[in-house]
DNA sequence: CCGGACAACATAG
DNA sequence: CTATGTTGTCCGG
């Protein structure tokens, strides 16, 4: 088994509630070999794993992202977060549980879930996951539901590729996505 | 094998 | 309503 969304997360109440109620939301940065990272979290878990901030626009970001957010550096208390998001880039603890506290519609949850059950080292196509959550047509907005994944890394949304075995997209970042890959010992044709 | 056209669908604006 | 996107399938060349 891979991971689990928190029954308690936002992952229900989500949406309105994070919007219409003023939360206090952590975060920190650290360096991977794929660059910066940053980790934010709410009392209830990791709220958003972003690969790509500059330090400049980590505040600006999150606040963008959480309009009605307290937002706080706070490296201390998200040692642990941080240090398992690091070691699953560099393909260690992959199946370790984290706690997750996540925001979007009902359709991208389905989606989220189902990536959350894709084992560390397999892939799935975009037509494969949209069989499973059964909208065999819904391919692209799948992806789309992949791009729109707060948690890179965490909700392994890079372990979704094409259906002819090619790479696919990742948000501008191929290399990232094939990066992540190689180091679950995913080998790409 | 490569490119183009189009189908299909959740979301953003 | 229209545009868009981490796709898929089919048809020509």
């Amino acid at each position: 088994m891979g991971l689990r969304l928190p029954e308690l997360g936002p992952i229900q109440a989500y949406g309105t509630e994070l919007n219409s109620v003023t939360v206090n939301i952590k975060y920190s940065v650290g360096d991977s070999a794929l660059g910066k990272v940053v980790v934010a979290a709410t009392d209830k878990g990791i709220c958003a794993v972003s690969l790509r901030e500059s330090d400049a626009d980590t505040e600006q970001s999150l606040r963008h992202r959480f309009p009605r957010a307290e937002i706080a550096r706070d490296d201390d208390s998200l040692h642990n977060e941080l240090a398992a998001v690091l070691d699953r880039i560099s393909g260690r603890r992959l199946d370790e549980p984290l706690p997750l506290d996540l925001q979007g519609t009902e359709f991208q949850r389905e989606v989220w879930n189902q990536l959350l059950a894709i084992p560390p080292g397999k892939t799935r196509s975009y037509l494969d996951v949209a069989q499973a959550i059964n909208r065999p047509k819904a391919t692209r907005a799948v992806a789309q539901a992949c791009g729109a994944n707060p948690v890179a890394v965490v909700v392994p949304c890079h372990r979704v590729v094409m259906s002819d075995g090619s790479l696919g997209g990742y948000s501008g970042l191929p290399g990232v996505k094939k990066a992540l890959l190689n180091a679950e010992g995913v080998r790409l044709a």
